[in-house]
DNA sequence: TGTGTAATTGAAAACGTTTTTCATTTACAC
DNA sequence: GTGTAAATGAAAAACGTTTTCAATTACACA
């Protein structure tokens, strides 16, 4: 922990951000806990023995944290739908791009034998799957290759 | 694509939903598009034909059909963040309940061979992938067995 | 083919989350 | 210490979504 700590604090500096109090305490919430923590829920931690800071500087110490790579977004359930119709043995899943949002389809995913296993370790019955690539698209790579 | 439709109607009627020309016309935007459609991008495409219906209306008519599953809901990048530390050589993923939410990790994925087959079928240069497992969690299934 | 009624609709407002703006404060290189 | 650019927080704007409610409408039934 310490460590780690010591390391991203390390690297904030590396990358010409400053350290305030406010980010040590972002950075500090997150690590003590073992959850995914929600913007808000980051905000209701950090208050506890930060009151006063706002909002909108979890957000941008999250923005900068990400971008680093110190910490990572979790896609959770919640206000991201798109829709489609619901087509007979469609199952499917997505290759996206991270450049330009291009979305390719395929359909090739077989988890029997990972379900069996997860499900004798955790006890969960599970009912479906998410399974999404992502990565810079034909086009993208010809645009700007890297 | 009528064939679909038929159905469609016939299924909303006999779970007792009324067939009103709002409805049908989320449905037919839906239907005629083969990418996924935000609830904004169908009122979009329902206001040409349809002006003056009501957005809460396309809300409305989603939840309707993703309740009878004759359309399906993607969970599309977005606004539904949540962060957490990333310790290195942690990547993992997860078991979700669909429940109560609670979040189970795990670590075994090879996708390999599968990246490789999808990056020469699609042209795409894979950075990362995202797998979850939906499901109910053991609490769960004690609770209410179903 | 009307008629009654419960379901459905849309305007408006409320809501929760995220972003923008801007004046004030602060970290840190010198 | 001092100067300066970066960072902060209050406030407001901007989202996407939900709630409320009075007016409208689909459809079962007479
Ligand atoms: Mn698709
Ligand atoms: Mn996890
Ligand atoms: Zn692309
Ligand atoms: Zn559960």
């Amino acid at each position: 922990m310490q460590f780690t700590e010591k390391k991203i604090e390390s690297t904030l500096r590396r990358e010409g951000y400053k350290l305030t109090p406010q980010r040590r305490a972002v950075l500090n919430a997150i690590a003590d806990s073992h959850d995914h923590l929600t913007p808000a829920d980051i905000y209701d931690k950090v208050r506890q023995e930060h009151p006063g800071i706002g909002l909108v500087t979890v957000y941008r110490t999250l923005d900068i944290l990400d971008k680093l790579g110190l910490i990572c977004e979790v896609h959770s359930g919640g206000n991201c739908r798109s829709y489609l119709m619901r087509r007979p043995q469609e199952h499917h899943h997505h290759l996206i791009c991270s450049e330009c949002g291009a979305v390719a389809d395929f359909t090739e995913c077989d988890f029997s034998e990972l379900e069996h296993r997860l499900s004798r370790d955790t006890g969960f019955e599970i009912e479906g799957h998410l399974l999404e690539f992502s990565g810079r698209c034909h086009n993208c790579r010809k645009a700007t290759p890297s």
